[in-house]
DNA sequence: GAGCACTGC
């Protein structure tokens, strides 16, 4: 029996709210063309009382004006709170309006976080009456939940459709693209706003959404003026109303009177959670501690009036089960008609944004969080303790209204909030070290990184500092064009040392080995999703479990696994002994290291391996019998990518300078090195208590005259205590006497300028 | 003898 299609009729961007309606509550699933589901029709009941929904009419008409209109309105702002339904509802309204399935392309809407793409996706399927992976799925890293042909609504990392424009910068199989969470600004948003409004000058048939929150629309409303400014689309949230306390004097220990606050709330305000935002682990933990100990007293001293008290931290490094702690109901009262008990959750932002958490009623909020900072001039990224922006502030704020009416106590003065806290806070894209942002967009085309129309544009400092380290890897040339090699770079997810380091390796007949150091580098801190929609494993971001009452066995196992040449090796080592025995979680759990964790870098060596072998990049591997020579050779190749990361001993007391930067740092207490060598090779400068570096490898000074001469060019390189004593190492290597080898060193700087001359020309070397 | 805000490819 054939029947009509439930879309006959529908012209592509000229639908009608009625057509769309009518196809909504028939029979027939307009996409499968099977029948709906029982359980479809209750959904829908539930999406239509959804603020967006009363607004389709005015969505189609933005989206679909007459057809002399059609380029009008390509780009679109929309502004939403939570719970308007934005974010499952536009989506579908996009697709009603595009036919995405007819043509081949997709609708797509990014996320800036793993679990929302995958979960919303699983909502979005549910809603649509469609199996999750079908007509609707998610592509995030480790995981594509799409079927070609098949799929036309995809939810994604916004990392992702990165990735993707680097190999189609026209972005060809899209439709409409709609960029959500855009107020969060992360750094692939920025960049990809700053790629689409370019694109939709010459893909006239792309039409894109920014989906934000209210304070930043007008931003990118401005932003977005191409002729005119962007439409503004405008949905009320639907949230409860939370009443703002603040202190009359600023408060001169935030966590004290943080502590304070929660014990006021526990004695004096009806039942319902708290939740606390602190800055990081160790405040946490220790707030923690403080807030159990006063909340028994309390309880002991006043149990008719007073119930008990669950204190629960949470943060992205604690394990999953712990994590799960905070969907915990709150602790029973203490008797059948006593009075209730309350949970407390204590956090850090991760509850700002990732994680939302039913039930809380009352938010203090202290007013700070670490942010992280990018100091261009020593090129290094630190945490700091910073005031939030009003933005967070009314995020926080409304995280105490999601089930009823709450309460937010803010441990500032109103004076304060108005005059002393920014607007927002300060993008990504401005805290950041943009090697890698660079080395992406030179791929995607873009030629003038400094000309780029950037939503806010970082500090020239910081491009420079990009390009520099580009040039000197040699992926980009002295003109900034891309290189062969460069271009191979960028194909791998992960910073442009460790790829271009990757790349060279099978010169050195060590390309396994490179591979799994990198993977152990860079798994370390990539993330791994436990189950869909509720929370996800945090980062690892380090590999060595210390439980505090066994720290003895723990760094006696350490020791054992120690590779005394260098971290490098020792991670390398590790991941061996974790092969040998079979991905055994006991052979981990045993040795004091994090099972997550090396199983995540087994995930990302997985995802190299398939791009090595795309590029052609052999994986090999040679056996010595010295295994020292074997070890010299991996050595090198971390040279390769990380020359610039070099520090040489100054006098005994432990100092090291780094190269060029003249940074006085320390050996990481972590670091396994069994001496203090002269020249030594580092992963990592961390700014914390001191300056330290971490992961850290010994390495002779001739391999960086050797494998890196456009670096360490004698001649041009500025007068100093690194510069001594590569000429001490030149002088010694001569074996001559003072005077001679005096002369060896001139001639020495003099070869090496020619060795330059000569290596820009032709010399294959494997740095160049 | 120290530490790790949060994401992402």
């Amino acid at each position: 029996m054939a029947t009509k299609h439930p879309l006959f009729g529908f012209i592509p961007r000229q639908v009608t709210t009625k057509e769309v309606r009518g196809a909504m509550e028939g029979n027939e699933n307009p996409f499968t063309r099977l029948p709906h589901s029982p359980q479809y029709y209750k959904i829908l009941e539930a999406r239509k009382k959804l603020p967006v929904f009363a607004q389709m009419d005015e969505f189609y008409k933005m989206v679909s004006p007459a057809p002399s209109l059609f380029t009008k309105h390509q780009i679109i702002i929309m502004v939403g709170e939570t719970g308007s339904g934005k974010t499952t509802q536009i989506p579908q309204f996009v697709v009603y309006s595009d036919m995405p399935q007819t043509k081949k392309k997709y609708v797509a809407c990014t996320q800036p976080r793993r679990v929302a793409a995958m979960s919303v996706a699983k909502r979005v399927a549910d809603e649509m009456d469609v199996p999750l992976g079908k007509q609707v799925g998610y592509s995030i890293r480790f995981e594509d939940m799409t079927e070609p042909g098949t799929t036309f609504l995809k939810y994604m990392t916004d990392g992702m459709l990165l990735r993707e424009a680097m190999h189609d910068p026209d972005l060809e199989r899209y439709s409409t693209i709609i960029l959500d969470e855009a107020h969060e600004r992360t750094l692939a948003t920025d960049i990809l706003m700053g790629l689409l409004k370019n694109l939709v000058k010459k893909r006239k048939d792309l039409k894109i959404i920014i989906m934000s929150a209210t304070l930043d629309a007008l931003k990118f409303q401005k932003y977005f003026t191409i002729g005119e400014p962007a439409p503004l689309f405008k949905v009320p949230g639907r949230t409860h109303p939370v009443e703002i306390y603040y202190t009359q004097e600023p408060e001169p220990d935030y966590v004290e009177a943080a502590i304070r606050t929660v014990l006021m709330i526990h004695r004096a305000e009806d039942p319902g959670d708290i939740l606390l935002f602190l800055t990081g682990e160790e405040e946490i933990e220790d707030a923690c501690r403080k807030i159990k100990i006063e909340a028994d007293d309390l309880l002991a001293n006043d149990s008719q009036t007073v119930g008990p008290i669950s204190c629960i931290p949470l943060y992205s490094s604690l394990p999953p089960q712990q994590q799960q702690r905070i969907f915990d109901p709150p602790p029973q009262p203490r008797s059948p008609d006593g009075p209730p008990g309350r949970k407390v959750i204590v956090s850090t932002n991760i509850a700002e944004t990732s994680l939302t958490i039913d039930g809380i009623v009352y938010v203090v909020d202290p007013g700070f969080s670490k942010q992280k900072l990018y100091n261009p001039r020593i090129r290094v990224e630190s945490l700091l303790v910073t005031p939030i922006s009003k933005a967070s502030a009314q995020q926080r704020a409304g995280r105490a209204g999601r089930t009823r009416p709450g309460k937010c106590f803010r441990l500032y003065t109103e004076k304060d909030f108005m005059k002393e806290l920014e607007e927002q806070t300060h993008p990504e894209i401005l805290r950041s070290n943009l090697a890698n942002t660079v080395l992406e967009l030179v791929k995607a085309g873009v030629k003038d990184l400094v000309r780029f129309d950037y939503v806010d544009a970082p500090a020239p400092e910081t491009l420079m500092r990009a390009l520099e380290l580009l040039n000197y890897l040699a992926a980009l040339d002295d003109d900034g064009n891309l290189t062969p090699l460069g271009s191979k770079m960028s194909e791998f997810p992960l910073d442009p040392q460790m790829s271009k380091m990757l790349i060279v390796s099978p010169e050195f007949n060590c390309s396994q080995e490179i591979l799994t150091i990198v993977s152990m580098l860079s798994g370390m801190f990539a993330l791994a999703a436990l189950s869909m929609g509720l929370i996800v494993c945090p980062t690892v971001p380090n590999i060595w479990l210390r439980p505090n009452n066994q720290r003895k066995e723990a760094d006696t196992a350490k020791q054992l696994l120690t590779v005394p040449d260098g971290d490098h090796l020792t991670l390398l080592n590790v991941f061996n002994e974790y092969q040998n025995n079979l991905h055994d979680r006991n052979w981990a759990w045993n040795n004091y290291i994090s099972a997550r964790s090396l199983s995540q870098a087994d995930n990302v060596r997985a995802q190299l391996l398939r791009v090595m072998e795309r590029l052609e990049i052999d994986l090999v591997t040679k056996s010595y019998k010295d295994q020292t020579r074997h070890y010299m050779d991996i050595r090198k190749a971390l040279v390769c990518g990380y020359f610039m990361q070099v520090a040489h001993k100054e006098g005994e007391k432990g100092n090291y300078l780094t190269v060029k930067d003249n940074q006085v740092v320390s050996l990481h207490p972590s670091c396994g090195l069994d001496t203090q060598p002269e020249w030594v090779l580092f992963n990592e400068f961390v700014l914390t208590t001191r300056p330290y570096i971490r992961t850290v490898t010994e390495i002779r000074p001739e391999w960086l005259l050797e494998l890196t001469a456009n670096y360490y060019d004698m001649a041009a390189f500025a007068d100093g205590e690194t510069k001594r004593a590569l000429q001490r190492m030149l002088k010694k290597q001569t074996g001559k006497s003072f005077k001679a080898g005096a002369a060896a060193v001139a001639a020495s700087d003099e070869k090496a300028t020619k060795e330059k001359r000569k290596d820009k020309l032709s010399r294959p070397s494997p740095c160049r």
